[in-house]
DNA sequence: GTGTAGTAGTTCATCAGATACAGTACTGGT
DNA sequence: ACCAGTACTGTATCTGATGAACTACTACAC
């Protein structure tokens, strides 16, 4: 994508969308898989759903982020069973999953805090 | 499987530091430089001190986000006439840089909530 | 006088996460 | 048959954050 002579305020109305997201897509995924096992496309949309639009975690970086996951044994995949043709990769968290996820929120509140108070956001 | 990350056997304890504060940066500048100018290393040190330690956003990420603002017309830089040599370089927000920020700061309390929600944070 | 530390600013190469885009494959409705 | 939606994958590219190195001045010590 182009800037397009973006010296206009205006241009960058929509711009700040899902890149404020960065860096808690996992801890975000790990959440979703605390409670029970989903697949990719279902946990996409569990996200899409509970953004309801204001944001959107594209597949791309869903799909890596499984991988990233998985390569760091914070999840496990398999592939269910639904025999009609049907190919679902499911995820399942780990006891490690569930540890980072545990410190990944604990980052999380001490960040929202932080920026809150970076931004002056206490009761205002 | 495994969990070590592969790159250090230790060094992911602690590492999630500032990505998290990922493409909130520029919202925080223009944040510290609402009420009043100020220079670069003032802007960092203000920043250093308010996170506490616990996050700190680097200074070659600062002068990077100054060069972004200034060229998005979103801040004004001038050099402050110390005088003796001192070379403090002052930034000033502009009407586009406050609309900006009124406007990422809603932008932060919608990412606030959605996180929130999606790690089921809603009364901790 | 030299050394060292802190202040102040800048540049550059590199990394990693997010995304656009493209592709494969199956299913259900018209 | 066609098309939209489901479901998964791969790759190229963009951008922000960072490490590292650099210049330059001041202050304090030895």
């Amino acid at each position: 994508m182009q800037k397009e002579s973006g010296t206009t305020s205006d241009g960058g109305a929509d711009a700040f969308a899902a890149d404020l997201l960065r860096g808690h897509t996992d801890t975000i995924v790990l959440g979703v898989l605390r409670r029970e096992d989903r697949y990719g496309f279902e946990i996409y949309k569990a996200i899409r759903d509970a953004t309801g639009g204001d944001y959107e975690i594209k597949e791309a970086t869903l799909y890596a982020a499984y991988r990233r996951l998985v390569k760091d044994g914070l999840v496990e995949a398999y592939w269910g069973d639904e025999s009609q043709g049907g190919r679902r990769k499911y995820y399942r968290i780990t006891d490690a999953g569930r540890a980072v996820y545990r410190r990944n929120v604990d980052a999380w509140v001490v960040t929202r805090r932080t920026i809150d108070s970076l931004l002056d956001l206490k009761g205002s």
